[in-house]
DNA sequence: AATCTTCATACCGTCAGGTTATATTGATTG
DNA sequence: CAATCAATATAACCTGACGGTATGAAGATT
C-alpha cells in the first residue's frame, strides 16, 4: 500500500500546531475526521503514530519522520498553489513574441524592458519576421503574439489583429546631417543624398519607394541596405546616408539624439501597427499580461507622439 | 481550492514516461483514470496542463512548474516509504535500554557496538540504573529495556522478564596481582589485600558481602568505592586490590588481559541476569531487534564461557 | 485511405474522508 | 478524590473523488 502525501502533510500539520484539533484548524477540517485518518493511517502502518493515553499528545518517532516529509510536502504544495496564482494573474510564465525587425528593435524593445521590471518573472522570447512568417509561426503555435503593419484587409484567417498605432512613415537622417537644420527642405535637397533601404523583402523597404514616388523621387541610389536598426543607425551616424523610418521609431531615440525626421511629408501607408494572435488558441495568462501592458504603452506612445507633434505645429 | 499532492506526482508521472498511457503505469492506475484526473485538474486550474491535439504529449509550461514540485512530493513520499518499512523491520528507530552500571560497561556495552555495526540507523539511548528505578522508568515509558539481575519472585508488576544468564560472581583482580599467577588460593592470601567495592547501593555490593562472608571473611578493608567499571579496572591496574565482578564481566575483559578472576568458588546469588519490559506497552520494531540481538549474543557469551570453563578444568 | 496508437468519454461502484452528535478519557483543581 | 474541564475517540451517515471496464475520437504513420 502506498503512502499518501496528505497524510504525511497532516502529520506535520498536527505535530507543528500541537493536537488534533489545532490540527484539524490548520487543516481546514473537523477534529473528529483527522483522528480517524491518523487511526486508519495507524492502522495501515501498523504502528502508533501518537502515543496512546497520553494527554499533551506525543508524536512516535516514526511519526515524528514521517511528519519531516510531510512538512517537504507542504512547501511543495505551497509552491505549486503560489505558482499557479502567478501564473493564472500572469505574474509568472513565458511569452512567446515576434515582429518585424525594425519596429521590435526600436519601440517594442524599451516597453519590453519596462514589462519585465513590473513582471520579472514572465520570461519573454523574442523573435523576428514579416507577416507570412509571423502568420506560419501562430498558426503552428510557436509564438504567441506577433506585432506587425498590416493593412485591415489583408488579415490572415484564424488570426485575430488589433491595431494599436497608425502607420506613419518620415525621412529620417542622422542628427549632424546637413539637411537637420533647414526649417523647410526641399526635394532638390534630398536628391543628392544616397539611401539606406531596409531589406529587400520587408514592408519598409515597399514603403520607402513608394513613398519617395510620392514626392517625385523615382531614381534613388542605394548605399546601404540589409541592416537591422542598430546598423542603421550607425551608418546614418557616421554618413549623409538617408532613409525611411517609421515615426515612432525615430521618436523613441528622441532622448539619445541618434535620429531626427526631416519636415517632409511622406503619403501613409495603408498598413497599420497591430498585434496579431490566433483565434481559437486560448491566450496564456503572462502573453494576455503583456498584450495588455503593450495596449497601454502604445497609448501613452501615441499620446507623446500627438503632443510633440502638436509642440512642433505650434512652434512653426 | 488547494492543490492536492497526488496530482502533482501524478503530473511529474506522466511528464516522466512522456505519456498517459505510461504514465498509468508507473502510478498502476488505469489510463482512463489519469486521463479524468488531469482534465479535472485542468478544470479546476483554469489552464491546460497539455497542449491540446498533439500526439507525443506535450506539457504546458505551467504543468512543468508543477510538476517539478510533484517530484519533490514524490521523493518524500518515497523517502516516507522506504522509513515505514525500516522502521517495522526495526532496522531503523530507537531503542532506550537502562541497566546496572556495572553491567552495562562491562558487558552490554559490546554487544551494542556490534549492534550498531549491523543496525546503523537505530539510535540506542543508554542510561543506568538499579531495579527499582529502572522498574518506574519501564512504568513511566522513559526506557524500552532494561538489563538487570532480577531474583525471579521479585519481578515487579506490569513487567515482563525474561532470564538470560545465571548470575555467577568471582573475584577479580589485575593480572599483575601476586595471587594472579598462583593454581590456587587460600583464604588466609585474600585476608591481606584490600578491596574495591561497587557503589553502596548497588546489588554487587551485597553480593559482594554476602560472597565474602559465604567463604568466612567477615573483616575487610574496602580501599575505594562508588567507581564504575572503567574506574574500577584502573584503580586495580595500579593495586593490589581485589574486587566481587560477574564472571561475565571478567569474561568480556580477556582479550583486554585487564581483569583476571581467581580461582575461587563463590556462592551464586539467587538473582538471575535478565531483561524487562512492560507488558502491555507495545515494544517498538527496533526494540524488539535489539532485544532479539541481545538474547542471540547472550546465547553464544554463555557458550563461549561454558567452553572456557571446560578448557579451564582441563588444564588443571 | 487505412490502420494503429493514444487519449477522451461514459457509466458505474466503492471507499476515503467529510460532517454532526456523543461517549471516553487524561489532566486539573478545590 | 470527586468534580470538572478539555481533548480525543467513536458512531452514524453522506458525499464525491477516483478506481475500474468498455468504447468512442483523433493524431500519426504507412
Amino acid at each position: 500500500m502506498k503512502i499518501d502525501p496528505n497524510h504525511l502533510h497532516m502529520l506535520a500539520a498536527i505535530i507543528d500546531a500541537g493536537g488534533l484539533s489545532e490540527g484539524a484548524v490548520v487543516l481546514n477540517k473537523s477534529q473528529p475526521s483527522v483522528s480517524r485518518s491518523v487511526a486508519m493511517l495507524e492502522q495501515r502502518l501498523g504502528s502508533r503514530l501518537f502515543e496512546k493515553g497520553k494527554r499533551p499528545l506525543r508524536p512516535t518517532e516514526l511519526c515524528q519522520t514521517l511528519a519531516e516529509q510531510g512538512r517537504i510536502v507542504g512547501h511543495a504544495s505551497a509552491a505549486a498553489q503560489t505558482a499557479v496564482e502567478l501564473y493564472s494573474r500572469g505574474k509568472a510564465g513565458t511569452a512567446r513574441v515576434a515582429g518585424t525587425p525594425i519596429f521590435m528593435d526600436g519601440v517594442i524593445s524599451n516597453m519590453m524592458a519596462a514589462f519585465q521590471t513590473a513582471y520579472p518573472d514572465v520570461a519573454i522570447h523574442q523573435s523576428y519576421g514579416y507577416l507570412a512568417e509571423l502568420s506560419d509561426q501562430l498558426g503552428v503555435g510557436n509564438i504567441d503574439l506577433a506585432i506587425c503593419p498590416v493593412t485591415p484587409n489583408e488579415v490572415p484567417p484564424h488570426l485575430n489583429f488589433r491595431p494599436i498605432m497608425r502607420g506613419r512613415n518620415v525621412i529620417a537622417c542622422a542628427p549632424s546631417h546637413p539637411l537637420a537644420r533647414k526649417s523647410s527642405v526641399k526635394l532638390e535637397d534630398i536628391a543628392a543624398y544616397p539611401w539606406i533601404a531596409p531589406p529587400a523583402g520587408s514592408p519598409l523597404y515597399t514603403d520607402l519607394k513608394t513613398a519617395l514616388e510620392s514626392i517625385g523621387i523615382t531614381d534613388f541610389r542605394v548605399s546601404f541596405t540589409g541592416g537591422s536598426l542598430a546598423s542603421i543607425i550607425s551608418v546614418m551616424a557616421g554618413s549623409d546616408a538617408l532613409t525611411v523610418l517609421p515615426y515612432s521609431v525615430v521618436f523613441m531615440q528622441r532622448t539619445a539624439k541618434t535620429i531626427t525626421a526631416l519636415p517632409i511629408k511622406l503619403l501613409h501607408p495603408e498598413r497599420e501597427l497591430g498585434l496579431l494572435w490566433h483565434l481559437d488558441r486560448p491566450m496564456r495568462p503572462a502573453v494576455l499580461r503583456f498584450l495588455k501592458f503593450l495596449e497601454t504603452e502604445f497609448k501613452g506612445l501615441a499620446d507623446r507622439i500627438d503632443e510633440r507633434g502638436r509642440e512642433a505645429i505650434w512652434r512653426r
